[in-house]
RNA sequence: GUGGGUGUAGCUCAGCCGGUAGAGCGCUGGAUUGUGGUUCCAGUGGUCGAGGGUUCGAAUCCCUCCACCCACCCCA
C-alpha cells in the first residue's frame, strides 16, 4: 500500500472546514490591517535560503530539502516564506510604492525533521511581513496583528514572549562575552550545554535543566548588553505595545534560530501543545534584503504561524466538530421528479443553498441518508407534489413538515442561509 | 541523527500464563405500500505490521526489519 511519506499528512473533510475557517479569518484581520496577499513559489534557487536564513542555521544544515534540477541548478523546497518574500519584494521593487508595504501569506513549508507532536515535514504557516521602515511603531502593530489573527480564530489563553536580541552593532559583542563566560563554566553545565556553548551559545539561556538555572541566572542578559539605539527602539517598542494594552512577557533568553532575526524577536505559545509549543514566531530583520543582495536597505518585521498547531489547539479547545450538512437534502421518487429536482437543485445552488439529491428512490433510505449527512431539511418530490406543484418540506431538527410553494422554498432556505 | 513507546476489522480497543480471533461504533439489509433520528433482528468485515525462529500447534514466546507516535535536538 503507498502511504503519504513520513512527516506529511492528508487533512481530511471535517478538519479542513476548520482550516478553511481560520485562514478566512486570517484574511479578514489581514485585509483589516491594509496587507495584501502575495504567493511565492514553493521551491526557489537553494542560495536564497543558505543566503538569508543562514549558512550555519540547523534548517540549512540538515533539515532542507534540497534537488538538483535537470540542467544543474539547485534547487530546494521552500523552509520557510520570508526570504522568498524580501526576494520577491526586491526583484519587482515593491519598496517603490507609496507606503507601507504589508504582505501576507499562507501555505506549505518543508523541513527534512525527525516528525513529533506538532512537527511535520510539510508544514502549514500563516504569515505577514512589513518591509521598508524600521519604526518602533511597526513592531507594535506587527505584535498586534499577530495577537489578532490568533484571537479570530478562536484561539485563548495564549502567552506573547518578547525580546530584543540586538543588532550587528551589539549582538556580536554580547555573544563573545557570553561564550568566554560559558567556557568558564562548562564544567557545571549540563552536556547539551557544553555542546551549545561552541555552537550555540545564545542557546544555554534557554536551557530547562534544573541543574543548569544558578550558573544561568548569573549569566548576563542580551537586554543588559544593547547598544543605545537598539536600547531605545525596544523601549520604544515595549511602550507602543503595553499602551496598546497587549499583555507580554519579557523573555530575555528567548533566542530565535535564523540568523535574519535582530531587535525584536517575539514567539507565540500555548499550554495545549506538548514540547513543541510555539504557536507564532517572529522579528525584525533590518539586514535580510543586503544579505540578499539587495543595494537598498530594506529593514522588515514579519511573523509567521505554526498553522497545523493552531488547528491542534483550536481542536483540543473545542473537541471535534462534526461535518456541516448540506441546507437541503432533496428525495424525488421517479424518474421524472428525479429530473425535475435537479432542476430544481441547480436554482437554489445558485442562489447559494447547499443542496445534496438523493440517488435512491426508496423515500425511507433518503431521509435515512439525509439524517446521517446531518442536512438541516429534507424535500419531498413525488408524483402527488408534481400534480399539485409544491414541495413537501421536513425539518429535520423538529420533524415538522408543511407543503410549500416553490417561492416559499427559497424564502424558506435564503432566510438559512443568511442567519 | 539519538532514545523510549505502540502496531489485532474502516474507527476505538479486548484477547494476561501458546490451542488456528472478539466487542462497541460504522457500513449493508430487514421490522410490507411515500417519512429519518430511538429501538430490535440479521449480515458485511481481519494474510492479528512484515519476515524468520522455537513448538505437534504462535496474535500470544525469541530474533530481525518496517511503520507510526512521543521525547531529545531545533523550530512554526
Amino acid at each position: 500500500m503507498i502511504r503519504a511519506v513520513k512527516g506529511t499528512r492528508d487533512i481530511l473533510p471535517p478538519a479542513t472546514d476548520l482550516w478553511n475557517r481560520v485562514e478566512q479569518q486570517a484574511r479578514a484581520v489581514f485585509h483589516s490591517y491594509n496587507y495584501h496577499e502575495i504567493r511565492t513559489p514553493i521551491f526557489e534557487e537553494t542560495l536564497l535560503f543558505t543566503r538569508g536564513v543562514g549558512e550555519d542555521t540547523d534548517i540549512v544544515t540538515k533539515e532542507m530539502y534540497t534537488f538538483t534540477d535537470r540542467d544543474g541548478s539547485s534547487l530546494t523546497l521552500r523552509p520557510e516564506c520570508t526570504a522568498s518574500v524580501m526576494r520577491a519584494v526586491v526583484e519587482h521593487r515593491l519598496d517603490q510604492q507609496a507606503g507601507q508595504l504589508k504582505l501576507y501569506y499562507m501555505g506549505p513549508m518543508f523541513r527534512r525533521e525527525r516528525p513529533q507532536k506538532g512537527r511535520f515535514r510539510q508544514f502549514y504557516q500563516i504569515g505577514a511581513e512589513a518591509i521598508g521602515s524600521e519604526a518602533p511603531a511597526v513592531d507594535a502593530e506587527m505584535v498586534e496583528v499577530a495577537a489578532e489573527v490568533l484571537r479570530s480564530a478562536g484561539l485563548s489563553d495564549f502567552q506573547l514572549l518578547i525580546n530584543s536580541v540586538g543588532c550587528p552593532e551589539c549582538r556580536p559583542k554580547f555573544v563573545s562575552g557570553l561564550q568566554a563566560r560559558l567556557r568558564a563554566v562548562a564544567a557545571s553545565l549540563c552536556s547539551d550545554c557544553r555542546r551549545r556553548v561552541e555552537t550555540n551559545p545564545l542557546r544555554v539561556l534557554d536551557c530547562k535543566v534544573p541543574g543548569d538555572q544558578p550558573v544561568i541566572d548569573r549569566l548576563p542578559s542580551i537586554l543588559d548588553c544593547l547598544c543605545a539605539a537598539c536600547r531605545d527602539h525596544f523601549d520604544a517598542v515595549l511602550a507602543l505595545i503595553t499602551d496598546r494594552g497587549i499583555a507580554f512577557e519579557l523573555r530575555p533568553r528567548l533566542v530565535r534560530g535564523l540568523d535574519y532575526y535582530m531587535r525584536t524577536t517575539f514567539e507565540i505559545t500555548h499550554g495545549a501543545l506538548g514540547a513543541q509549543n510555539s504557536v507564532l514566531g517572529g522579528g525584525r530583520y533590518d539586514g535580510l534584503a543586503q544579505a540578499l543582495g539587495s543595494k537598498v536597505r530594506l529593514p522588515g518585521i514579519g511573523f509567521s504561524i505554526g498553522e497545523d498547531r493552531l488547528l491542534m489547539t483550536l481542536q483540543e479547545q473545542a473537541g471535534s466538530a462534526a461535518q456541516e450538512g448540506p441546507d437541503l437534502f432533496i428525495a424525488p421518487l421517479g424518474e421524472e421528479a428525479f429530473r425535475a429536482a435537479a432542476r430544481l437543485a441547480l436554482g437554489l445552488r445558485r442562489a447559494g443553498v447547499s443542496v445534496e439529491m438523493a440517488l435512491d428512490a426508496r423515500l425511507k433510505r433518503s431521509l435515512e441518508v439525509a439524517n446521517k449527512l446531518r442536512a438541516r431539511y429534507a424535500l419531498i418530490l413525488g408524483a402527488d407534489e408534481m400534480a399539485a406543484g409544491n414541495y413537501q418540506l421536513k425539518d429535520l431538527i423538529t420533524g415538522d413538515q408543511q407543503t410549500v410553494s416553490r417561492d416559499e422554498l427559497f424564502e424558506r432556505l435564503r432566510a438559512r442561509h443568511a442567519g
